[in-house]
DNA sequence: CAGGATCCCAGAGGATACTG
DNA sequence: CAGTATCCTCTGGGATCCTG
């Protein structure tokens, strides 16, 4: 096709857009990532250091650990917020995003727990990072 | 560690068992998936064959959705009704407990759409597989 | 029509060691 | 304390071709 109006032009591009930013897939960007979950699960508990969530979930290394902080941060999901001292002290806490999210992570859980309801389970959070 | 009571191994048990099924990660594994989500919400809208599966979503190949089909039926999330004919007929739909899964993946729709909602972002559920 | 069988690759994430 | 820097492994899923 050619000869596009300005609002064909504009169509398309949120056509883009919305391609480009589909909720779903936002959130799953989001929530992928093997210790994403876990970490928001330990910031919903309160405000941590990386030091306590690294003794939280005892198999993540620092360097993943790391990244996955940043990605959340760079998201919009989590607060870094770092105190000129020394030593160096940094302090993680979820945003009004962060804390919105873990509802959707307890949307999972509920469903998981019917669809295990005649295996023998039960919520275990713990799960979510010891046992990976 | 040794000479473990038997109420120790119980609880060991007990705990790997709840590891083992922990719902949220049951829901991940269930979800994880490239084309899961689009199935499902395939399935949602109505009892379809593969051919029209494989129709709906260009983009993936004959033996991946065969691969997530087997996976998504084994866990009883959608069901495969072979209907003895020449040439062969298969239907697939969705389980009780699949349509209660699209409900997960509509929270996860509506935290996207509150996340984006900055960006110039609307819902388009072709996005799922599409763009992919 | 509805798949099965093979081969292959990128990218997430782990191991290990080092640093401002 | 709070990370970085490299290297390496493993697996989900794509490409391609074949069959009951």
């Amino acid at each position: 096709m050619k000869n596009h109006s300005i609002a064909d032009i504009q169509r398309d591009k949120m056509q883009a857009a919305s391609e480009k930013f589909c909720p779903v897939i936002a959130t799953i960007d989001v929530l992928s990532g093997k210790w994403k979950m876990p970490i928001l699960w330990e910031l919903y508990h309160g405000v941590k250091r990386f030091g306590e969530l690294k003794e939280a979930m005892p198999k993540v290394t620092p360097g993943v650990l790391s990244t996955q902080l940043q990605a959340l941060a760079s998201e919009g999901i989590i607060r870094r917020e770092l105190y000129a001292e020394v030593p160096p002290k940094v302090e993680y806490s979820l945003t009004a995003n962060g804390r919105a999210l873990v509802s959707v992570i307890c949307a999972m859980e509920e469903w998981g727990i019917d669809y295990l309801k005649n295996a023998n389970s039960a919520f275990n959070p713990d799960c979510l990072w010891t046992n990976v």
